[in-house]
DNA sequence: GAATAGTTGACCAAAATAATCAGGATTAGT
DNA sequence: ACTAATCCTGATTATTTTGGTCAACTATTC
């Protein structure tokens, strides 16, 4: 699991197509518009997203883009295994050239923090970011109250370990 | 919050840092030797560290680097942010330019999401991976190679990533 | 029915940024 | 002085992000 801005700007798409899917297709040029990602970029994004079945598309006038299925079964993991392809960093690749406990260390450890964000990513759907952003108060005027209100998270998220 | 094999190797490195600094400053070059990660990046991840207070180091012979505080009040979400630096992808920069909802509305997605992740990484502490890491059965007598028909599953694993 | 325009789809290449490594400088113990 | 180690700065490589071109598809308009 990588976390980087690529990841973190489709999941910013993905909630943008969640807020408005209902209306329709959603076009990636208001994506864009909207969300200030390079058309281009999303085009990119949007392509492994359709790829991996996690949103259709509707070519020609009027089309877009659609989830493939409820938001609820959309998970924030998803979304990023979707645009960011898997890296591996154990040196050993995953394929058993480790020689010794050591070497082995990096691959177990690797697996291991993998393994709780996913559990925890897996577990935070887009259903549940886009009503959090449903539920925020709109007062844009004052600027950036955080509202820090967890709507699925803390209390499950420290079950690891 | 971000997540890459920066990071993951800082905390490897911790880790194993982690387990040996009972016996006095650990050398870069031994962790180097036994992550297999190359000594110049370690240099480089463990300035960080050290500038954040997280480790101290020892110069000239029998130095090295030592946990500036006990692995139990290190997080993971500090090794991480000690060497990756905190990005903005909010285009508002966070201070508070934005001028309509709708621009906003990318910064408190990643502020939102950057909390949760926060709140999971700080939740686990370097004490918790080493004790993971010992308490791990050494079944040295297997060998604890990777067996060849492990391959499939390795591979497996790996997509499924 | 044909033309038009709005949209995705698939590339490729360039630019910007980040990750990684290499070499030399500095510090301190023997 | 020699050596083991951290420190520092620049070079190299990889990844991300953007920009461009052209083809395919389809709703609307003529």
């Amino acid at each position: 699991m990588r976390l980087t801005t690529k990841g973190r700007f489709a999941v910013t798409a993905m909630i943008d197509l969640g807020m408005r899917h209902q209306r329709g297709p959603v076009t990636l040029a208001g994506i864009s518009d909207r969300q200030r990602i390079s058309l281009s970029y999303l085009e990119q994004l949007f392509g492994r997203l359709r790829r991996q079945g996690i949103v259709d598309s509707v070519r020609g006038p009027g089309g877009g883009y659609t989830l493939a299925r409820p938001m609820n079964q959309i998970s924030v993991a998803d979304i990023i295994r979707a645009v960011d392809e898997p890296i591996d960093a154990t040196q050993c690749g995953g394929l058993g050239n480790c020689h010794d406990d050591r070497e082995c260390m990096t691959h177990d450890l690797w697996m291991s923090l993998n393994a709780r964000i996913y559990d925890y990513l897996d577990s935070v759907h887009l259903a549940d970011l886009v009503q959090q952003q449903l539920d925020k108060p709109a007062d844009a005027s004052t600027g950036h109250k955080h509202e820090t209100r967890r709507v699925v998270g803390s209390a499950e998220l420290k079950v690891a370990l």
